[in-house]
DNA sequence: CGAGGTACCTGACAGC
DNA sequence: TGCTGTCAGGTACCTC
């Protein structure tokens, strides 16, 4: 479901309740989401009692830091790491508001509310690790760069995409490359940039990537701006949907007019995603 | 490295 | 109404 502008929106909407609170207990209802540590058990156990002390996003990645308040400096921190795939949801609820369906894990805090992580499909996952420990926390630390960071610099964008023969999408769509981009956004982006998606990355101008470059952080800020894209069931810690699907310029909108040119928006297949372009304004050389 | 397939799951929707 | 097929915001793993 959720892809950088969601989980940032998230991520946003759990802060104002989740720092500094006391997890107090929980209760895992489908052991599957626990990817890390093996023992299902042993995980409530070790995040009961512990304060959250910050709650960050590293590309579709939510990280919350948790320590122990009553032992000494450095000792029994953890991160809880997690991921929502195509349908999780995690929801900041009053206890007393009846559990939805598909919740698998609870968390109770100390202020009488709870953290649910709701898993339609159950491809959530999520990992409890020491402070320090993210290479056990599946692919979180194999992140490429965080493309609304400092860090993310045309020059390397361009290097980087001239040393590779994939299709552009496909690369923007890979995690280790540059993280937090999927599908609607990467077609968003490549669509403001007048990019075909199944170009070659190496195949493309600098005057291009430049454009890219721009039209990746564009987009994401909008995303971001507008509290992300609901299509289905998207909704931030509050239940409230986000409004970016006003916006979208091409996901989702095969056989409507380009919004530029009013040439029929078509759907095709790239990297195994369907993907939605305007033929008259990405036009797919070589 | 890159491409394509499968798998993991549930629900919504189109078509018959 | 109810069946079947297809699709969905993601990623891991496999083969060629």
């Amino acid at each position: 479901m959720p892809e950088l502008p969601e989980v940032e929106t998230v991520v946003r909407s759990l802060a104002k309740y989740l720092v500094d609170r006391v997890i107090t207990g929980g209760t895992v209802l489908d052991g599957r989401i626990v990817a890390y540590p093996d023992d299902t058990g042993g995980f409530i156990d070790k995040v009961t009692r512990k304060r959250i002390d910050s709650i960050q996003r590293r590309g579709k990645y939510i990280i919350l830091e948790l320590s122990d308040p009553e032992s000494k400096q450095g000792e029994e921190e953890y991160e809880l790491v997690i991921h929502l795939r195509m349908s999780g949801k995690l929801l900041y609820q009053d206890k007393n508001v009846p559990i939805p369906a598909h919740t698998c894990v609870v968390f109770d805090l100390d202020d009488g509310c709870q953290l649910r992580f709701i898993n339609i499909r159950k491809f959530g996952r999520m990992h409890l690790v020491k402070a320090g420990q993210r290479e056990l926390a599946g692919g979180l630390a194999n992140l490429g760069v965080e493309p609304l960071s400092p860090d993310f610099q045309l020059q390397d964008f361009i290097r980087r995409l001239k040393e590779r023969s994939a299709r552009i999408k496909g690369l923007l769509l890979n995690q280790s490359f540059l993280a937090g981009m999927g599908n609607i956004y990467v077609d968003e982006a490549l669509f403001r940039a007048g990019i075909h998606p199944m170009r070659k990355a190496s195949g493309l101008s600098e005057a291009e990537i430049a454009r890219l470059f721009k039209a990746i952080r564009g987009v994401l800020q909008d995303g971001i701006e507008h509290r992300g894209t609901t299509r289905k069931d998207y909704v931030d810690a509050d239940g409230q949907a986000g409004d970016f699907q006003n916006y979208l310029q091409v996901y989702g909108r095969e056989g409507e007019r380009c919004k530029l040119c009013s040439t029929p928006i078509e759907r095709i297949k790239v990297a195994g995603r369907s993907s939605f372009v305007c033929p008259a304004c990405q036009k797919f050389e070589r």
